[in-house]
RNA sequence: GGGCCGGUAGCUCAGGUGGUAGAGCAUUUGCCUUUUAAGCAAAGGGUCGCGGGUUCGAGUCCCGCCCGGCUCACCA
């Protein structure tokens, strides 16, 4: 029998110690007192007299670790990320509790119900009076000085990288923060929330290869968004002028430490303002949500300040600084050249119509489109424009993403003839942006990868026989 | 897809030039009623990613494959 086997097979075993001493291994609702955070905020700076006469608690978690020293011992809970040490000993908690607490693994969950004391050297701890058992871990745990340290391990199971790594867990709630603050500044300046439709029989938005499904009752082909725009700014000709969705969107295409092929975008569109607009908005949004999520404008990626409180805005042809470059050569100077020099948070704008088929003309220089995209730490992580809102232009457009279709352009976009219809009803001039979630995450918790900020990426399946 | 790096005990890692696989944590047993990487004593635990090959002999050398990481290309 291997290892893991004879572990298993231990605790399955225990669990029969268990329900002889009456309880069970997978227990019953604990009604808590206090989370251990919340015993650690409200006792943590608390001397050993002003836990007198008796602070009663009752918390639950899972064992972190254990010391046993004969008729007596210590465990740490852990719940929330935060550890909360127990004292557990015989004449204390009966003959019963201590036999149960005499067969506890790391990993195992158990509440208890006691009083808080001060160790000799000083460490707040629950003096248990009665130990509950709640749930038996059949697997060993992570080691406690290392952690979970395998990167595939990590991603592959997730929970074990979140009870290990208390730094991971700090992310996750980190991009909550991000999310939240965002959807609380458009909510604030009036942007409603919707949803639009993930599967989609034209894909259109932006310029990438889609995933494709089937719908068995209507027996057609469909595909997973690439993009929400057209939708969102469908609602904004149907009158919703402020719209915005943080929602997923799937791009059949290559996977690096910037690339998953599902990620996450806030798009936001409002009626009546142009890139200039967005420009000064996005300013306001960044800096917030920075602040928002790390409680300070400036955040450190990778060994550099990123500065969120000013950012700097230049035109994408003094950024190459080449006056005579144009259309698709200056493009791909700038994002050969240019973008991963872009550590402080930078809005290039003024792009070239070829690379921006939904994007409205500069007035005075018809090829080039009122579009920016916001660089941070040499990764784009927005996209904003002053949308086309003349539909003859737009089909224009598309017939020139067509003949480049014809030319093998996979990731050319595709005629939208309802989207076209819905712009000839007047869709009042209107600003548009995208912003990368899954990057910002990464800007503001300083991770390297895309995947230290999506709980479950994308990897290969590992066959189970 | 190309290049480089990695996969050894449940976890974290050692294993120059080929010679029957080690440590710490975890586990088991004993002792221990304020420990904290608790301690002391003892024990068990491995298809060395998978498959071929070279060799008397392969964790180690060669070839192929699988999985992952970084990077380049492509993309947001």
């Amino acid at each position: 029998m291997s290892l893991e086997d004879e572990l298993y097979e231990q605790r399955v075993g225990r669990i029969a110690e268990i329900e002889a001493l009456g309880f069970s291994a997978y227990g019953q609702r604990f009604d808590f007192t206090h989370t251990i955070p919340q015993v650690l905020t409200e006792y943590g700076d608390k001397s050993a007299e002003q836990l007198g006469p008796r602070v009663g608690v009752r918390v639950a978690g899972r064992i972190a670790t254990i010391r046993r020293m004969g008729k007596a011992g210590f465990a740490h809970l852990l719940q929330n990320g935060e550890r909360l040490q127990v004292y557990v000993r015989k004449d204390a908690v009966g003959e019963k509790d201590f036999a149960l607490y005499e067969g506890l693994d790391i990993g195992d969950i158990v509440g208890v119900e006691g009083y808080l004391f001060r160790t000799r050297t000083g460490e707040l701890s629950v003096h248990v009076e009665h130990l509950y058992f709640l749930a038996k871990t059949l697997l060993s745990m992570p080691e406690k000085w290392h952690g979970l340290e395998d990167i595939e391990t990590r991603y592959r199971q997730r929970y074990l990288d979140l009870i290990a790594n208390p730094e991971v867990r700090r992310v996750f709630l980190t991009r909550a923060k991000i999310v939240a603050s965002l959807r609380r500044q458009l909510e604030a300046r009036g942007f409603l929330e919707v949803e639009t439709p993930m599967l989609q029989p034209i894909y259109g938005g932006a310029a990438a290869r889609p995933f494709v499904t089937h719908h068995n009752t209507l027996d057609i082909d469909l595909y997973l968004r690439i993009a929400p725009e057209l939708y969102l700014k469908r609602l904004v000709v149907g009158g919703l002028e402020r719209v915005y969705e943080i929602n997923r969107n799937f791009r059949n295409e290559g996977i690096s430490t910037q690339h998953n092929p599902e990620f996450t975008m806030l798009e936001f569109y409002q009626a009546y303002t142009d890139y200039h607009g967005l420009m000064d908005l996005s300013e306001e949004l960044l800096r917030q949500t920075a602040l928002d999520a790390t409680g300070s404008e400036v955040v450190e990626y990778q060994g550099e300040k990123i500065d969120f409180g000013k950012i700097r805005r230049v035109s994408m042809r003094e950024a190459v600084g080449n006056p005579s470059l144009k259309g698709h050569n200056l493009v791909e100077v700038f994002e050969r050249q240019v973008e991963s020099t872009l550590i402080q948070p930078t809005m290039v704008y003024d792009y070239p119509v070829e690379v921006s088929p939904l994007s409205k003309n500069k007035p005075e220089e018809p090829e080039f489109v009122e579009r920016f995209e916001i660089y941070v730490a040499g990764m784009e992580i927005g996209n904003a424009f002053t949308e086309l809102n003349d539909p003859r232009e737009q089909r224009r457009r598309f017939e020139m993403q067509l003949a480049l279709r014809e030319k093998g352009d996979q990731e050319a976009h595709q005629m939208d003839e309802d989207y076209v219809r819905a712009l000839s009803y007047g869709m009042p001039p209107t600003g548009g942006e995208g912003i990368g979630i899954d990057r910002l995450t990464m800007i503001l918790t300083n991770s390297r990868s895309i995947r230290d900020v999506i709980l479950f990426p994308l990897l290969r399946p590992v066959d189970h026989e």
